[in-house]
DNA sequence: TTGTTCCGGAACTGATGAGTCTCGTATATG
DNA sequence: CATATACGAGACTCATCAGTTCCGGAACAA
C-alpha cells in the first residue's frame, strides 16, 4: 500500500501554482451575475465569461456551482466591493435621529440595494442550503444589526430614550421595509423612504417625535 | 381561401367538450408546488401529476409553463383554498387595537405563510413578467391594504387617531416584516411577531401607547 | 353508428446547462 | 531541459425539462 507516486503524503510541489490573486474576481463575477438573473438563473459559463476565466478553472477551485455561490457570498466582507469601506459603522451625530439618518447615506443605500438583490437571487436556495443562510445574515444583517444596536445603545445612554426598547425590533424595521419595497414595488429602497420610515416609525416607537420642521435631509 | 374545414369560423362544435371543472384542481395543484420548490423548481410533470392529469391536457389548457403559473396567481382571489372565505375584512372591534389584532386570526396568519412562500417562489420571475407582479399586488397586497386603510379610517373617524397618519406607510409594516421573517429567518410570520410589532410600533407611530397589561390577547 | 375531440398516460424531441476532458500555452520545480 | 501543473478556450457527455405526439378509451355531436 506504499505508493508514493499515487497517493503524496504533503501536496503536490511540482508544476505551475494555483493563481489565487484571481479568486476575488471570480467571486466578484459570481455576485454580479447572481444579482442580475438569480441563482437559476445563473451559468457557470457566464461566471467564467465574466471573469475571464474558462470554466475548468473554477471547477478546479470549487466543487460545484452551488459551493462557488456559497463562497462568494461568505467572502463578501473581506472584498466588500471597489472603494467601499465598512459602510455601516455608525458615527456619534449627538442624536439618536441624526445617527439614524447618517445610516442610510447614498452609499449605504446602493450597497443594500445590491446586497438585496443577491438576496432575493438565492432566496429559493437558502431552504436548501442552511449554511448559506448563515452566510448572508453573517454579512447583510448582522453588521447592520449591530450598527442599530451602538446607536440605540447610544441614545439610551445619553438618556434620549428609555432603556427596554425592542432593539431588534427596531433593527428589522429597516431592512424588511428595504426588502418590501424592492420585491411587491420593484423599486430600490431610497433615502427618502427611508427617512420616512425614521420619522413616522422609528422614532415615534421609541418615545421620541420627528422634528416638526421636516423640510430636507 | 374558404376553406371551412381547415379555418372553422366559429369554434368547433363537435367531439368530446373540455372539462373546465378540472381546472381549479390543476391551479391549486400548480400553487402547491410553486410554494413548495419556487418556480424554477417547479416542473410541468411535477403539477400534472399532483393533479392526476395528463400533461397534454395541461398544455392544451395553457400555452406555457409561465401561463400557467400567472393563471395560477390569478386566479387565487376566486378560490382561496378550501374553507377560507375573505379572510381580510376587519371586524369592527371599537378600537384600532382591537381590529389590528383581530387581522392577525391564526388563520390569516397561515393565510399570509402561504402566499409569501408562492411569492418568493415566483420573485424572479418579476422582472420579466410585470403582469405577474400586478396580478400577485392584486391578490397579495391590496386587500391587505383596503382593510387596513378600513381600519385606520374607523379610527380617525371615531377621533381615536388624529388624521394624516401615513396609512400606505403603516400598512405595509406587517406584510414587510412577515416576509423579512420568512425570509430571513426562515420562520412563518407568528402570531406573536405581529402582535408585538402592533403594540410596539404601529400604535406608537399613530401615537397611541400599548395596554399597560399586554399579558395575552 | 361514425367522426371528432377530450381524457390520462407515456414515449419522444430539442434545448439547455452542470460537470468533465482535451488542447495549446504559460509557469513553476529539479 | 524535462516534468508537472495551471491557465483560457472550447468540445464533449449526460441528465433534466419544456413542449409535442401518440396511444387506447371515453364523451359528445350528427
Amino acid at each position: 500500500m506504499t505508493t508514493p507516486t499515487a497517493k503524496p503524503a504533503g501536496p503536490s510541489r511540482v508544476g505551475r501554482k494555483r493563481d489565487h490573486s484571481r479568486d476575488p474576481e471570480i467571486l466578484e463575477a459570481a455576485l454580479d451575475v447572481l444579482a442580475e438573473v438569480g441563482y437559476e438563473g445563473m451559468t457557470v459559463d457566464m461566471v467564467a465569461t465574466r471573469a475571464k476565466a474558462g470554466k475548468a478553472t473554477l471547477y478546479r477551485r470549487w466543487p460545484s456551482k452551488a459551493e462557488l455561490v456559497i463562497d462568494a457570498i461568505a467572502c463578501m466582507k473581506q472584498h466588500p466591493g471597489p472603494g467601499q469601506g465598512q459602510v455601516f459603522l455608525p458615527p456619534d451625530t449627538g442624536t439618536l435621529r441624526g445617527d439614524l439618518v447618517a445610516m442610510v447615506k447614498p452609499k449605504a443605500v446602493s450597497d443594500s440595494n445590491r446586497h438585496l438583490r443577491i438576496m432575493l437571487g438565492v432566496a429559493s436556495m437558502i431552504s436548501a442550503h442552511p449554511e448559506l443562510l448563515e452566510a448572508i445574515n453573517d454579512i447583510m444583517l448582522r453588521p447592520r444589526a449591530s450598527a442599530y444596536q451602538t446607536v440605540f445603545q447610544r441614545a439610551i445612554e445619553r438618556g434620549e430614550i428609555e432603556d427596554g426598547v425592542d432593539v431588534e425590533l427596531m433593527s428589522s424595521l429597516g431592512p424588511a421595509m428595504g426588502m418590501f419595497r424592492a420585491l411587491y414595488h420593484q423599486k430600490a429602497p431610497s433615502r427618502e423612504s427611508m427617512l420616512r420610515l425614521i420619522d413616522h416609525v422609528i422614532l415615534p416607537a421609541v418615545g421620541l417625535s420627528a422634528p416638526v420642521e421636516s423640510a430636507h435631509e
